[in-house]
RNA sequence: CGGGGUGUGGCGCAGUUGGCUAGCGUACCUGCUUUGGGAGCAGGGGGUCCUCCGUUCGAGUCGGAGUACCCCGACCA
């Protein structure tokens, strides 16, 4: 076994590691908290982010660029922006550097100091509504729906490969409108948008609420979310979608005449999604063996692995399996073959499990004997023979169907993990034992929820958006509460 | 920034109270036999033992300083 995994049960963060570096999905790289993505988990990245990108233009969006640098003044605008902002940032404070007079090297030229520093953006708020004031003057003018492809850096004390990098991937949706609705309206659909791509395309089921006050973005008044759970029992925030009010658009001075000829602040909304979906597409399905992607998602959908003894077998197998690799092709369907001599047909089972591939089919003698394939299904391991004849339809299907069997396998761990607790001992127990998500009521002040993530540990992911009016009892206070809250540890 | 730990071929590690030519697994290279679940055998290449200073006849091993990384906290828009 040259790649043998840590077992989930044994260690689930060691396996997570391990599987992120054996799989070929990224690494550590000389930079202090910063990742490598090597090519196999780019490949993956790209692939959300075609069907991300498509699902924004299909609802109005379009793309635009702004800088990485933000000058240090644009961060004291925003009030609570800069209030609740985490000061963990990159600082660009010398333009230029100097050959070292004393030794080898270059070393910064202390003569060229940035008369004001810049900030290597950690989100684009800021820079972006500097930016709108000079984009809008009338009602004509919007709404403006714009998303940025680009990376971020916060300066985290303590990172993790995908879910917590210094500098990560990510799209920023930063929006303006004419009324409040509208933005509010736009906050939700996008909060949308990222629920059915997690669900359809991730195979990821998602909860979808609002964040507390204390949990909330700096600068909105609310902040949407959806929320994931881990095989084990961990939480995820996967995406977040703000409501900003006219906070952005009053400190950068945003107005616009309306209708009526009167000035008024423009509302916003800005919404996110980052290579942290990588971490929990890992966590959300993968095993032992190694990485279960879901179709929608895989480089290769399919791989095929011939089995030979002779050179002549070879060519056999060769032409059937280009000839395969067509008709599926034809139903889009993307096809590996490899055909290398370099490694034997055990080992590549084993690496294909490891990456992830959904279908494997293997070609052998006997298969050509009897006119079939092997067909292996990552999701379930299971392993069975198809005739060659109309394989193409139903190597289709067979994607289908795992596509929503890993979707299941999730939606039923995340069933089967959420609990309700109706006193805080309860609560604590459920914790401890089992995690998971547990739905309990709360009395809606930031000091017992405080209170119960200092003792706990356990944070409020979100009121559900489809939370039940139920009348109840904090579990921390005793107070009146009017409906559940979901409690996790997270990531 | 507090508390703990670790730096030895690409990767994972062992190395005794200081001792002789620094070892094992894996990966890599060559050859033969193999190929339907990570092949076997034989041979081979690859090391400033994190850095500097000190103790000593002699340091991977002991002492000091520095440095990097990991884990536990704090932090995580």
């Amino acid at each position: 076994m040259a790649k043998e995994l840590t077992s989930r049960a044994e260690n689930y963060s060691q396996w997570y590691n391990d599987l992120v570096l054996k799989a070929d999905l990224a690494e550590n790289s000389a930079v202090r908290g910063c990742m490598v993505i090597k090519p196999y988990g780019y490949a993956i990245w790209e692939k959300m982010q075609a069907i991300l990108d498509k699902m924004f233009k299909d609802t109005g969006h379009y793309n635009a660029y702004f800088p990485l640098f933000i000058p240090k003044s644009f961060f004291s605008k925003e009030a609570s922006h800069v209030e609740g902002f985490a000061k963990e940032c990159a600082v660009v404070t010398h333009y230029r550097l100097k050959n070292d007079p004393n030794g080898k090297g270059v070393i910064v030229d202390s003569d060229a100091k940035l008369e004001e520093e810049l900030i290597v953006r950690p989100t684009s708020e800021t820079i972006i509504w500097h930016t709108y004031k000079g984009w809008i003057q009338s009602y004509r003018d919007l709404p403006i729906l714009c998303n940025q492809w680009a990376n971020v850096v916060r300066w985290e004390m303590r990172t993790r490969l995908f879910l917590r990098t210094a500098e990560f991937l990510w799209q920023e949706g930063h929006t303006a409108h004419a009324t409040s609705d509208e933005a509010i309206e736009e906050t939700r659909k996008m909060l949308d948008v990222y629920a059915e791509f997690a669900e359809k395309t991730m195979a990821m089921p998602v909860l979808k609420g609002v964040k507390t006050p204390n949990e909330r973005f700096a600068g909105a008044i609310d902040t949407y979310c959806i929320e994931a759970l881990m095989q084990d029992g961990k939480a995820l925030q996967a995406g977040t979608s703000h409501f900003l009010g006219q906070n952005f658009a009053k400190a950068f001075d945003v107005t616009f005449t309306n209708k009526e000829g009167k000035s008024d602040y423009v509302w916003a909304s800005s919404w996110g999604v980052s290579t942290r979906l990588m971490g929990a597409l890992i966590m959300s399905h993968s095993d032992d063996n190694g990485l279960v992607l879901p179709p929608a998602l895989a480089p290769n959908q399919v791989v095929i692995i011939p089995i030979y003894k002779k050179d002549e077998e070879l060519a056999l197998i060769k032409s059937k399996a280009l000839e395969l690799k067509e008709e599926l092709n034809k139903l889009n369907i993307s096809v590996k073959i490899d055909d290398r001599d370099t490694h034997k047909p055990g080992w590549k089972f084993a690496e294909y499990e490891l990456k992830g591939v959904p279908v494997r089919i293997a070609i052998g003698p006997r298969d050509l004997e009897n006119q079939t394939v092997e067909i292996s299904r990552r999701d379930t391991l299971e392993k069975f023979s198809l005739p060659q004849e109309g394989l193409a339809t139903k190597v289709k299907s067979l994607l289908d169907d795992i596509q929503q069997n890993i979707y299941n396998k999730a939606f039923n761990h995340r069933k089967e993990n959420t609990r309700t607790a109706d006193s805080y001992d309860e609560f604590k127990t459920i914790l401890d034992e089992k995690g998971g998500f547990i739905l309990a009521h709360w009395d809606g002040t930031a000091e017992t929820e405080e209170a119960i993530k200092n003792e706990t540990k356990a944070t409020i992911r979100c009121i559900p958006l489809d939370q039940k009016t139920e009348i109840g009892n904090c579990i921390y206070s005793g107070k009146e509460s009017k409906g559940r809250v979901i409690f996790a540890r997270s990531y």
